[in-house]
DNA sequence: TATGAATGAGACTTCATTCAT
DNA sequence: TATGAATGAAGTCTCATTCAT
C-alpha cells in the first residue's frame, strides 16, 4: 500500500537521502543541491514535496525506518529456530555498521534516535509506532524460544524486552568499538552476544 | 597536571563548548559566536588556540569525556559494594541523559562516540586511550564483585566487559525511550538492569 | 469593439492582477502562481498570452486604466452641473484610494504613473493616449463650468488642465496623508479642493 | 549629531542604496549584492546593521528624506522673497525628477509616499515627523507672502497647506508628462504653478 | 488549447574565518 | 595576546518559465 502514500518524486527525495547517509554523509551534513543530485530532481522540486530541507531528511529517516523495520521482520521470520534467529538480528546490526547506517544500527540498539538528528523529535509519533514493531520482532523472537525450550523463566515483559535489547547493544558496541579491538573476531562477538541473551532468560 | 596541558583560555572555550551542548545543542549546530559568547572570549581567540571550529569542539568533546571518566570513576570508587557501585554507574547514566549530554552517555553506554560528531573520527587514538579506562572502571567493578563473592563464574575478559556495558545499555535504552514508554519507573529499570548483570556474571 | 481585441483568458489574468492590486499587493510583488490563481488559469496559460510576466502586468494596467478612464468620464458626464461633476471627480479618487487602486489613483492626479511600475515604460505610446483621454474629461468639465459662468477667465489650455488637476492632487494629498492628519473630515478637504479650482479660474 | 545617529558602515550602505536608486532603479529591483558593490562594503556587513535588505532600504529612503528635507529647507531660507522661494521649490522638484529621485519628488508633491515601497509602512512615525517637517518650510514661505503682502486673505491652516502642495504638485504633474507634452517650457509651467498659487492665497 | 509538475538560475542570508587594531 | 568588525563563500529557498501531457 506504500506505493499510495509517496508520490514517485517523493520516493526519489528519500532514497536519495538515504543513498547519501550510506555513503557516510551526516544528516546534518547533507545540502539540498547533494539530495537534488542523488534523487535526479531539480532542486525546487525537493520545496515542492517539502517545506525544507529538515523536513524532508526527517521523513527520509522515517521511511527508511519503516522500510528496514519490515525487512528485518521477514528476515527473522524467515529463519528457522531461536538462535538462528537471534544470529540473523546480529547479522544485520553488523551490516547496518558496516554501511554507516548509523540511524537503523541505532533503531535497533539504542534510545536516543531522536538525539541523532534534532529535527526527529517533531515525529515522536512516528518513531513510538516503530518501537512498537521492534518489539513485535522481540515477541516474535521470545516466542520462538520459549516453544523451544531455549527460555524456561517467565520475567516480566519489560525485563524481556530489555535483555534482548541488551543482549543486541552489546554486540553493537562490540562493532562500535571494533577499530580499538581488533583481538576478538565477530564469531566470537555473537557467541557472547547469545551467551548473555541466554543467561538473562533462564 | 592538567592545568599544564590546557591553558586558561582553551579552558574556558572547552567549557562554554560543553554549556552549549548540556542546553541541548547538537555539535553540528553550535557557532562559533555562541562559543565566544558562551566562554566570554572574542571569536578571534578561538582561532588563537584552534585551528577550525571543529577541531575546538572536537577537542572540547574530548576534554569533558577526559574529566568526566574521572568523576565516574571516583564516584564509582567512593561507593562501598558491588550493588551500590553499579547502582551508581546507572544514575550518573541517568544524569547524564537528563543533562542533554549524549556524548557522554554515548561514552558509556554505546560504541558509536565517534559518529556522534564525524570529526571525532581523527582522534580515534584519545578514543582509545578514554576506552580503556572505561575498561578500568570495569576491572574496578568486577574485581569488587568478585571479593564480594556475588559474581562467580571467571569468563575471559571480553565477556565480562560486554556483560557489564550491555546491562548499563539496557537500562540506557530505558531511559531513551522513556518519553515512549511511561509504565516502568527508574527503580524497576534499575532492578532488571542489576538482574542482566548478575545472571551475566553468574 | 474592445470585447474583439482581447479573449477571454486575456481578460480573466488581467482582472486577476487587477484584483491582487486591489488586495493591496505591489504589482512588484504579484507572483505569477498569485496570477494564475486568482484568474482561475494554469501558469502555462499565462505564457500563452503573454511573453513575461512584466508584460501581463503591464498590459494589466493598462487595460485596467482604459477601462476606469471611461468609467469616469461616463460617471462625470452623468452629473449635472460644474460643481456636482467635479466633486464626483473627488469622490472617484477617494474611491480608488480606498480600494487600494494607488495606480489609478496616479493616473488621475499624478504623472509618475510609468515610475510606479519600471515596466510600462515600454507602454508610453498607451500612456499618452490615456493621458489626452483625461484631457478630454477636463475639457468637458471645463465647458460645463464656462456654460454655467462659474468659470470666467479664459486662459491657455494648459494653465486650464494644470489648475484642475492640480486641485484633484491636492485632494488626493489629503487622503495620502489621512493618516497622518485625522482633523480635517472629507468633506472639508473637497471643499477646500473646490475653492482652489473656482479661484485658478477666476 | 547625525553623525553620532549613524555609524560610517550605515551610511556608506545608505549612501549605497541612495545612489542605485538615483540612477533609477527602482526599490523593488535593488539587489543585496549591488548595494554591497555601491557601498563598497561586503554583503555580510548589510546584515551586521540591518535585519533584512527591505528594512535596509526602507531606512537609507527615511535617511534620504531626512536629509533632503533640511538641504531643501536651507535653500529655501536661503533665497530672498516670497516668490523666488517658491521658484526655489520648483527647481529642486525638477532636480528630483530629472535625478529620478521619484521617492524625494513623492515626498513633496504625494502623499503617498509609503505606497511607493511597502515596507516604509512601518515607518509611519518618521514619515509624520517628515511630513511635519515640510509643513515648517510650508510656514516659512506663508510667513514671507504675508509679510510682503503678496498673500493677503487669511485662510485656514489645511487650505493655505493644500494650496501649496497644489500648486507644487501641477508643476511637478508638468515635469512627469514631460515626455507626453513637448511644447510647454519649465519656465512657463513655473509660471502657471506660480499663479495657481497666488489666486489660491489672494 | 490548457495545464501544472518540474526545473534551475539567482536571490537572500548565514556564519566560519581573517586581520587591523 | 585578544578582539570583533568585516568579509564572501556557500548554503537554503523562491519563483519565473518551460514543456510533456
Amino acid at each position: 500500500m506504500e506505493h499510495n502514500l509517496y508520490s514517485e518524486k517523493e520516493i526519489a527525495i528519500f532514497e536519495g537521502i538515504i543513498a547519501l547517509m550510506e555513503k557516510g554523509i551526516n544528516p546534518y551534513s547533507i545540502k539540498v543541491s547533494d539530495i537534488a543530485e542523488e534523487a535526479n530532481v531539480g532542486k525546487g522540486t525537493i520545496y515542492d514535496y517539502f517545506t525544507s530541507k529538515e523536513e524532508a531528511i526527517s521523513q527520509a529517516i522515517l521511511f527508511g525506518i519503516r522500510k528496514e523495520v519490515e525487512i528485518v521482520y521477514s528476515r527473522i521470520k524467515d529463519k528457522e529456530g531461536f538462535k538462528e534467529k537471534f544470529y540473523e538480528l546480529l547479522h544485520i546490526i553488523a551490516e547496518y555498521i558496516d554501511s554507516n547506517m548509523y540511524v537503523f544500527r541505532a533503531l535497533l540498539s539504542d534510545g536516543g534516535i531522536q538525539k541523532f538528528y534534532e529535527y526527529l523529535s517533531d515525529y515522536k509519533h512516528d518513531l513510538c509506532q516503530y518501537f512498537s514493531r521492534i518489539n513485535h520482532i522481540f515477541d516474535h523472537l521470545l516466542e520462538t524460544g520459549f516453544n523451544e525450550k531455549v527460555i524456561t523463566k517467565v520475567e516480566d515483559s519489560y525485563y524481556r524486552y530489555m535483555a534482548i535489547s541488551s543482549a543486541i547493544m552489546g554486540f553493537s558496541q562490540y562493532f562500535g568499538y571494533r577499530s580499538f579491538n581488533h583481538e576478538i573476531s565477530m564469531e566470537d562477538a555473537m557467541t557472547a552476544s547469545y551467551k548473555l541473551l541466554i543467561k538473562a532468560l533462564n
